[in-house]
DNA sequence: GCAAACATACGAATGATTTCGTAAAACAAA
DNA sequence: TTTGTTTTACGAAATCATTCGTATGTTTGC
């Protein structure tokens, strides 16, 4: 599967993620919050979603009901990959570096980054 | 400033990044080694990237020599903050995990990190 | 039933990025 | 000088994403 959404599909696909199947009343309302956007235009854009395959529907009632179809932890590492090679050569830990050295992070994030980090040195000590 | 290259600007960025000083054909050189584009192409976008400002450039010569003008720290780390936001919600610790967790990372890498995230253990501890 | 509200579909305008053809100027070699 | 090569400049086409107006059909409430 070869896909790349765009950004505004990547703001629907994420309200899809978050609150499950919705219609596109469901998410432009919480577009709307975060942006200006004309309820048409939010249609369109999930029906060429739908064209693209990135989004099935239920039309059995009249509002149909939109699902993602692809999967969050999937497009996130397709986005992560290709970021990583346009930005930073295809280096993670730069990467990594300065999301860590720009952002804020509390406490129970740099713990769930240290315990991963724990676990890889484990792996590598096994090689 | 607001800057935010293109991909096509970023590829062409990572190049003056990486080799300095550069005319419109020694960028291009580059260039085609990973892309199929023509000369021209090349041309017009280093010198729309001129108009805006992200390269500047020495005409003295006839060829003229091109210099990024934004350095790689400042757009690396704006770039970083919009893809966090996007794609993860501004949860840079996610992006952490994905990019970690995905890819494979060598062991001077993987204590560089270890390094940084004693650092802000310390400076949490400081509060 | 009828009007108002709501939904989809469709086409087209807008805007931004990318691509490239062509012309003119500078230069190089014969 | 003349011819061929290299370069810049410019304009416009092609492509893609985004936005929205309008038509049409469905449902709801009176």
């Amino acid at each position: 599967m070869e896909l790349k959404p765009t950004d505004s599909e990547l703001e629907i696909l994420n309200i899809l993620w978050e609150k499950g199947p919705s219609t596109v009343r469901d998410v432009h309302e919480v577009l709307e919050r975060s942006k200006e956007a004309g309820y048409t235009t939010t249609l369109k854009l999930m029906q060429i979603m739908h064209d693209k395959k990135l989004l099935i529907r239920d039309e059995t009632s009249r509002s149909h009901i939109y699902t993602a179809n692809i999967s969050q932890q999937k497009t996130q590492g397709q986005l992560v990959k290709k970021f990583i090679d346009n930005v930073f050569n295809g280096s993670a830990s730069q990467l990594v570096l300065q999301a860590l050295g720009n952002h804020k992070t509390n406490r129970q994030e740099l713990d769930e980054i240290k315990q991963l980090l724990a676990e890889m040195e484990k792996k590598m000590k096994h090689r």
